[in-house]
Parts: C-alpha cells; structure tokens; sequence
DNA sequence: CGGCCTAGGTTGACATCGTCAACCTAGTTA
DNA sequence: TAACTAGGTTGACGATGTCAACCTAGGCCG
C-alpha cells in the first residue's frame, strides 16, 4: 500500500466528484495525509499524476473487458457487449473518460501501450463476429474503428446531452450502436 | 468594436493556441489593452467568457454550413460534405471542439439554441437523403443521430491519435464516415 | 563499524490565477 | 442640476503548481 497508488486512488476520486478542476495536488496529499508536495515525490507534475489515473482505469477497463468476454456465448454477443459496456463506462464514469481521451501533452508508456491493447482486442471480436457471418468481410481493422467511432460519439454526445431528446426520435446510445449493428448485418 | 468582443476574439485565438488551460482572464485584459478584471465587467466569470467563445464558434459554423448547402447539387453530396466538414473542424480547431462539447456547469440560452438548430438542419438533410434512396427509410432523427455520432466520434478519436495508424488498416476520419454511408445506402 | 547515498518527506517561498471590494469617471437620464 | 449607470481602475485575498532547501531513516560499501 505504497505513497503513490494512495495518491493515484484520491485523485481518481476527486476526478469523480468535480472534474479534472477538482485535483489538485495539495488537496490529494491532504486526503492522504502527507504534505503538498509530498506528491512530487512521485509524479514530477500534476500532468504526470493525471496520466497515471487514465493508465490505470484503462487497465482497470481491459480487466472487466477480458472478464466479459469469457462469459460470452456467440462473437456477436460479446461485440454488442463490449460496445455497450463502453458506453455505460463513459456515461458512469464521465470525468475518468474524458480525461482519458483529453489532450495529453505529454507521451507515456502506460497509455499508449493500453490504448494500442484495447484496439487490439476490438479488432479480434470484430473479425471473430465477421468469420461467424454476422458483419459484412473486409478489413478488420477499418470496421472495428467504424464500430468504436460510433460507439465512442454515442456516448460522448449523450453525457453532453447533445442527443435528440424525448419525443419519438428519442435516441439513447446504446440504441445507436444496436441501430450500426443492424444496419451492418449482412442481407437485411 | 466594442471591448466584449475583442474579449472574445482574444479569447478564441488563445484558446487555440493553448487549449482552455491557456485562456486566463488577466491575459486576456492584458492583450486587449485593458485592466485585469476589466473582462468582469462583461462576464460574470470565467466561464461564462469561455461559453461566449463557445456560442460564436458555434454561429460561425453554422454559417458555414448555411453556405455550403446552397452549393451543393444532391441532398447526399451535401450530407456527405457536411458530415466531413465537421470532421475538418475536429481537426483543425481541435481547442474549439473540445469547448463546444466540453463539460458545461452553466447553461446559456445561446449555446442550447445554437446546439439545437445545428441538430434540425441535420436532420432536414437526413430526411431528404432518404427520400432521394440514398439513406434507409425510418426515424430520420435516429438515423441523423447515428450519423453524427459517427463523425464526432471518428473525429475526436482521430484527433486524439487513438485511430488505428499506419499499415493497411489506416482508416481516416473521412473513409470511417464514407464507409458508414455506403453501408447504409439501400441495396448493397 | 562508520560514513555515504538515496528515497521519501517537510517547510517555506514565489508567481499566477480567479474573484471580490472599493473607488473613479464620463455620459445619460429624471 | 442631481442621480444613476456602464465601464474601467487599483488593490487585496486565498488557492494552486512548482522550485529550493532541509531533514531523516535505512541500505550499501569501505
């Protein structure tokens, strides 16, 4: 139970509760009861601390996802899932996800490394679901970024509340994304 | 020329200069050659400043979107111009972007209205997309949504860097957009 | 064993920022 | 003419990120 991963649990959850302007290093070190400054002996800027909370969330996140994925039945099921289980993320978790894909000025491993094994992943159920005939054949890659744009605008635009609202064109995320796999299905 | 918009213009340029974090008050005053606090006598705060940035950004675009509808031949053509005219905008102003759909404490009427009329016309073009066979029948409001969720999320994953990069899987923004709406043109 | 290095912590200081309060001034209005 | 207001100024305050200097316990090497 080290210093630092004290101080990366305090900032995720002041994250939480008022935004990225809501960390601030002397008020992290306070709730861990060290000194300001005391986490700088960790991370050399509060850039770095905020860098180290998006890499572990997104380990956080391939964890659950590799978990869901074993108890799936069919590649469809588990695409739609994991789909869906990206967009309760965004929407549960608004401040860890946008800071997760803010503008990082800075370049760490961890990050860029854990991004690059969630592409990874998509790609395989993707081509998984295209082998079982359930999306149209072509490049992998392509259509498992066509899935996660749509699923990541989805969410981002409806925990901004720039979604149709009420009335009959009510659109929810999820039903986007279902709507996209629909469409996808090969001989509609 | 009065000094709240020179405020404001000020404020876009450092906005995109340096993101929100860039965009402090005194600077402001200092580059339009007035007072620290002189930006309080036309914004209560900070954001409210930065909500006026937003909502002019937002009225140019639409503008421009106005404009380009009237040049365009088919409703598909200008659909598709307009959906990669977003994108182009993601990219460019990524600052402004990233404002326009950032998280919002405060709700000002310009922002809302100027949010909704962009989601109408989008709409209008959906609509007679479909009735010119180049879009699937149904809900035009579901399908303007999964549209544009696509683009804002394609967009913002490319502008991030998170878009699978390099190799044969290289997929733009644009091709992820182009891509959707051949899938989605009737009878493939 | 004694000296040294280092990881981790402390206190103090500094510039900057958002914001509040008090004051001032030219122009408009009653 | 007197009062009011819009817009501007200076000065202050607390909070914040960051730098510098100092301290200290534990491990390592001679």
């Amino acid at each position: 139970m080290g210093t630092r991963e004290a101080l990366v649990d305090v900032a995720t959850v002041l994250l939480d509760e008022g935004g990225v302007a809501a960390v601030t290093l002397r008020e992290v070190g306070r709730q861990v009861g060290v000194s300001h400054n005391a986490p700088y002996k960790h991370f050399a800027s509060k850039e770095l601390l905020l860098a180290a909370v998006a890499a572990a969330e997104l380990e956080r996140r391939a964890a659950e996802l590799a978990a869901a994925l074993k108890s799936e039945r069919s590649p469809e099921a588990a695409l739609r899932a994991t789909l869906h289980g990206y967009i309760a993320w965004a929407l549960e978790r608004p401040a860890r996800f946008r800071l997760v894909f803010g503008p990082w000025n800075i370049q760490t491993d961890e990050l860029t490394k854990a991004a690059h094994a969630a592409q990874t992943a998509l790609v395989d159920l993707v081509a998984a679901t295209q082998a079982a005939g359930a999306l149209p054949p072509g490049d992998s890659v392509r259509l498992a970024s066509l899935l996660r744009a749509t699923a990541h605008g989805a969410a981002e635009l409806a925990a901004v509340g720039h979604l149709a609202k009420g009335g009959k064109g009510n659109a929810s995320p999820d039903q986007l994304v279902d709507d996209l796999l629909g469409y996808l299905r090969p001989g509609s």
